[in-house]
DNA sequence: TGTCCACTGGAAGGGAGGGCTT
DNA sequence: AAGCCCTCCCTTCCAGTGGACA
């Protein structure tokens, strides 16, 4: 009998993270320290649910990172201990950057209020009419309030308009029994402005706004994870204000913080030393935002990947500005390396302003007089993404044509 | 002062691909 | 099997535009 490769004494880590679920962004701690009074506002609102009364629609804003989602999936939490059989209102969560059209959304509301299989509404297939008619039969059977959540509801919108919520807010007109009740939560400010006349007034008829966390309200909350997730003596003190201050310069965002006390922890952990310090929180806040954009390329479509690469071949032998008209001249050349189908001018355009969302370039529209109006793009990434996208078995053909080299337009 | 460039931004529509219905 | 429906990706069309240049 030979010694196995998982020998004990090869694992010298020490577990430094207790409960690592705590950490988590998706964990709903028994307390959201520093939004009482947003919770107690929402409760307000949505307390006479627990009698079978319509609450108010709201409208929760504030950027990313604030709790929105927390506090949100808290107060379902508590609701449902409020009311455990669910006899007088039930509570619906759809984040809307998951399901981001209609049918989704109304597919995705079905699925938690019809438990029956065999009245379930298909994932695809039917007619949008058919799916509300038949989910406002499911809703008045129960008699009884639903509170339906949607997270991200700006993202509805960017993609498919506003008649979903025309037909969500406008349910209650046609539910004899049931009644219905929308929070939508966004970190979009905007958000309300873009909605039709008709539309805004119903959905926003109650509003509550999260101002972001200070400095010294994140060391609060951090700390309060810390104690749960980890064992006493294993973190520096100066851990926990350091994630803070960077959090608090990044916006004050909550997650990012929570994040960067996470991967601390991983690295500490992963290296076998015995305390988490603030030298792992700077290596941890680099990889986190390295870890970030390799993710965000690696997912791209095939199309966005050779834009990408178009950019970055300008950019390397171009010392004036890169436009959309440079950027799809070698977006061509590649495709046809590549045996690709190339994609038409307004196509390539719009994947531009993509990558422009997604951070990965700056395209600004500039004018450049006689040289018309276009936009003027830039990388965002460093070097050692750069290379990251380069080395794409993607692009392995590109090698062989010493591409750039052959290009008239360059 | 007007012209004109190289697009932008928005809208509308086609068609492939998922799947239901009859 | 034929007919629907919804979504996604893409094309086509077109009016609109900031500013260098004549």
């Amino acid at each position: 009998m030979g010694e196995s490769i998982f020998d004990p004494s090869r694992n010298k880590r020490k577990v430094l993270i207790k409960n690592r679920n705590i950490l988590q962004t998706t964990y709903i701690p028994d307390q959201l320290p520093h939004r009482e009074n947003e919770i107690n506002n929402i409760v307000d609102i949505i307390t006479p649910s627990l009698s079978k009364n319509k609450p108010s629609n709201i409208l929760i804003m504030g950027k990313t990172g604030t709790g929105k989602t927390a506090v949100v999936n808290y107060i379902g939490k508590e609701l449902k201990k409020a009311d455990p059989e669910e006899e007088n209102c039930s509570f619906i969560y759809v984040n809307c950057e998951i399901v981001d059209n209609p049918y989704g959304i109304l597919f995705n509301i079905s699925n938690q209020i019809i438990n029956n299989q065999d009245n379930k509404i298909p994932f695809t297939g039917w007619s949008l009419d058919r799916v509300y008619e038949t989910i406002i039969e499911h809703f008045d059977k129960k008699n009884k309030v639903f509170i339906i959540v949607l997270d991200e509801i700006d993202r509805i919108l960017q993609k498919n308009g506003d008649e979903i919520f025309y037909f969500l807010t406008t349910m209650n007109e046609v539910l004899k029994e049931s009644r219905i009740s929308i929070i939508g939560v966004t970190n979009n400010a905007k958000f309300m402005d873009l909605l039709s006349p008709r539309i805004k007034s119903r959905l926003g008829e109650e509003k509550v706004v999260f101002p972001p966390y200070n400095p010294v309200q994140l060391q609060d909350i951090l700390k309060k994870r810390a104690e749960l997730a980890f064992g006493p003596g294993v973190m520096d003190e100066g851990v926990v204000p350091y994630c803070a201050a960077i959090s608090a310069q990044d916006s004050g965002d909550a997650r990012k913080a929570l994040d960067l006390l996470r991967i601390s922890a991983d690295i500490a952990e992963r290296n076998g030393d015995s305390s988490i310090t603030e030298a792992h929180v700077i290596f941890a806040r680099n990889r986190i935002e390295l870890d970030a954009v390799i993710e965000v390329i690696k997912t791209l479509p095939v199309q966005s990947k050779i834009v990408l690469r178009s950019i970055i071949k300008n950019h390397e032998e171009k010392d004036s500005s890169v436009i959309t008209g440079d950027v799809y001249s070698v977006y061509k050349e590649i495709c046809n390396i590549l045996n690709y189908s190339t994609l038409k001018e307004k196509r390539i355009a719009d994947l531009i302003s993509e990558l422009d969302m997604l951070g990965i370039i700056h395209a600004r529209v500039k004018s450049f007089g006689r040289n018309g109006r276009t936009r003027e793009i830039e990388l965002n990434i460093n070097k050692d993404i750069i290379d990251f996208v380069k080395k794409d078995e993607l692009f392995e053909p590109l090698l062989k044509y010493k591409l750039g080299k052959q290009m008239k337009l360059l």
